[in-house]
DNA sequence: CGACTTTGACCCGCGC
DNA sequence: GCGCGGGTCAAAGTCG
């Protein structure tokens, strides 16, 4: 039931086997048994340059229309989070007191209304509340309180650190019984007062990804904008939203990398409408089209179904 | 030496 | 009431 975000440091945007391929290749395929001789067959130099130009433009099209989703896709995220930020200011955030630890924890689950710094549309882990102080309304209660943030990483890499540009101490390991991969647990140790916690665990499915769940709302500002200059290594820039801190990436320095792109995706506040997301997700999505093999296959075996097509096996 | 990680022990909620 | 399991603490270890 929560809505988490799914962030893929590669922005894996490639034809998997559950995510057909937009350019779907053409209905008409060539009949039933295998599909990939077209390239032994005989065809005229005029009418292969056709097919596959007509591809390109075809392939084109289908990108300018996954543009335009994409862009949709951003806008309404954008106005469901203006929503849910007006929401949220309308709901009366508590401080909570630090010195109940579970009480804390959970209290800090239910009352703050984190629209957590990623922003990600809120999602609702929350459990039921033991909260003393919120004579709740039960259901409408936001339940932007949780987070979590699916991050693709090196399957090798065993680190569990997901760089989201701000600054957390670990303080727990445990093995968990559903889950094989210990769950690890970190404050925000930028600000001592800072609430939020964040659990990393491996996908149980898979175990390069790797899922993060926030709970809680920055109350400063992430490092990497308070000491714009100092290095340690959060390069990106952030921005603090009124309702929350929020992440921003930085697109005016370095050439974002892959993670840098899962911020974008995964973070809750930045301008998803800006031209300058839109142009950079459009070239990351290229990008990442291109360079995937499945792709490159995928695009050659349409290509070569077109081919085959338009030139009918005797 | 301070900040961070590791890890076993402990706390507490929940289901039976 | 009891046991289980998730979450947290805090001492010891590590690192720069």
């Amino acid at each position: 039931m929560d809505t988490s975000s799914w962030v893929d440091t590669s922005l894996d945007l490639s034809p998997s086997s559950d995510r057909p391929l937009p350019l779907d290749t053409p209905k008409k395929e060539p009949s039933g048994n295998g599909n990939l001789i077209v390239f032994g067959k005989k065809l005229s130099m005029k009418e292969e340059s056709g097919a596959l130009v007509e591809e390109l433009n075809r392939v084109n099209e289908e990108n300018k229309k996954l543009t335009e989703m994409l862009a949709a896709m951003c806008e309404s995220y954008n106005a469901l989070q203006s929503q849910l930020t007006n929401l949220m200011s309308k709901i009366p955030v508590k401080e909570l007191s630090p010195s109940k630890k579970r009480k804390s924890e959970s209290s800090s689950n239910n009352n703050n209304n984190d629209n957590y710094n990623f922003g990600i549309i809120g999602n609702s882990e929350s459990s039921s509340t033991d909260e003393d102080s919120c004579k709740k309304p039960k259901e409408e209660i936001i339940k932007a309180k949780v987070s979590r943030v699916y991050v693709r990483t090196e399957a090798s890499d065993t680190s569990l650190v997901v760089k989201d540009g701000y600054q957390w101490r670990k303080y727990g390991q445990k093995l968990t019984r559903d889950n094989p991969s210990p769950i690890a647990y970190f404050k925000c140790s930028f600000a001592p007062t800072c609430p939020v916690k964040k659990k990393v665990q491996r996908s149980i499915d898979d175990q390069s990804v790797v899922i993060a769940t926030y709970e809680g709302e920055h109350n400063h500002l992430p490092p990497s904008q308070m000491e714009p200059t100092s290095g340690s290594g959060h390069r990106g820039s952030a921005s603090l939203n009124p309702s929350g801190p929020t992440m921003t990436p930085d697109f005016g320095k370095t050439k974002p990398s892959g993670s840098d792109v899962a911020r974008i995706c995964s973070s809750g506040l930045p301008k998803m409408d800006s031209p300058q997301v839109r142009q950079y997700l459009v070239e990351q999505m290229a990008t990442s089209l291109t360079k995937d093999p499945k792709f490159t296959a995928a695009l050659a075996a349409a290509i070569s179904g077109r081919m085959f097509q338009q030139s009918p096996v005797e």
